[in-house]
DNA sequence: ATCATATGCGACAAAACTGTCTCACGGTTG
DNA sequence: CAACCGTGAGACAGTTTTGTCGCATATGAT
């Protein structure tokens, strides 16, 4: 039982009861309550290193879709190829690591803000990119749709959860409506007016 | 010091820190513990009342739209306005009762669970509604559009919290968001190709 | 003036969780 | 075999939170 495999076990159960006490994670892990001591000085240490492990993966994906350079080369479609494989990669990323979005203490953590920060600018800047090259709306702040990108993962991964959609169908389901929204589409219409930020 | 006013004092604060104390939440309230304890029987008594009370502004959002009458009528304009006014409504009370989605215990509680499922199929039947009559997609389950929505009125209250978005600005940005979606629009076409459920 | 009600204050016990420690056991390595 | 390391089990103290009580006080109504 290494450090990974408890750290694993703990996202597993903590993604069923996410204030398991460090006895219920020890015991869900199969080790005892020493040996968890042993690994992480604490459940704060835990959580804390739980919380890296996300961003670690939340930078891979923005690695893996490639935004850096999507953004700095402004073509619509590497932007949304890049776009598309990112939303599709943070849908697992939240699904795995939910139960840490709802923790108010981790998220102002000061040793994970900085990080967490710095990764929210670079998405920021690639969806501003986006929007610059008509891939994205541009009317809508590209923090809001940051913003957005986030609820909708949260709310896909609590419709798993409740069994209300499968799981093969949530990238459609997301990026369906991240893109094109609710509404039924007569050709060239927008539901709601344009707002103030158009350019 | 009435009961009503001790609960929004508790969500008052709960909002600024959703795991405070009974003696937090007593103290931002202006009474004393024991005062707290008169009114509410112990922290679940308080979590329980504070939620049948969300519940209970749920409802009436609902009502407030019409939806039920709107759903009857199979009318495409009542149910557009009746769509627009319940996403308005529902903004603000995610934004006042958010603390209560990140709680895992409360979502769970069987005293909440029926009323909360009897709502949510409300919303559903509506939203179904809705697509039937041409103003939703039809190629979206209307179960993801109704935790869709939650999940932006979430993005939209932590936006809020963060200073990102303006208060005014929220309902232009989750409407366009819901209904249009982040996709630049070139008229008629479609970002995601449409899934199985069309009909 | 008197009584009832609501409140504040402090004390208390009980529970839950945390972090630390010791000791014994078992497998591995030298 | 012997030393070593990781582990499990249990005990322990410290902390926090909770829920309850008794008593004093103030406010207001009769």
């Amino acid at each position: 039982m290494g450090r990974d495999e408890i750290m694993s076990a703990a996202i597993r159960h903590l993604n069923t009861d996410p204030a398991a006490s460090m006895a219920q994670i020890a015991e869900a892990a199969g080790v005892s309550r020493a040996t968890l001591h042993r690994h992480f000085s604490g459940r704060e240490d835990l959580m804390l290193a739980l919380a890296h492990q996300s961003l670690d993966r939340w930078a891979e994906a923005q690695a893996g879709a490639g935004i850096a350079e999507a953004t700095a080369s402004a073509d619509p479609e590497r932007l949304g190829h890049a776009l598309h494989a990112l939303l599709t990669a943070l849908i697992e990323i939240a699904d795995e690591y939910g139960f840490g979005l709802a923790d108010h203490a981790m998220a102002v953590h000061p040793d994970l803000l900085p990080r967490s920060e710095e990764l929210e600018e670079r998405e920021v800047a690639f969806l501003a990119a986006a929007q610059r090259a008509g891939v994205l709306r541009d009317d809508l702040p590209a923090r809001w749709l940051s913003s957005a990108v986030l609820g909708l993962a949260v709310a896909a991964r609590e419709s798993l959860r409740r069994g209300d959609i499968a799981r093969r169908d949530v990238p459609r389901l997301l990026l369906g409506m991240f893109f094109d929204g609710a509404a039924a589409r007569n050709p060239g219409e927008r539901t709601v007016p344009a707002g103030r930020e158009g350019r």
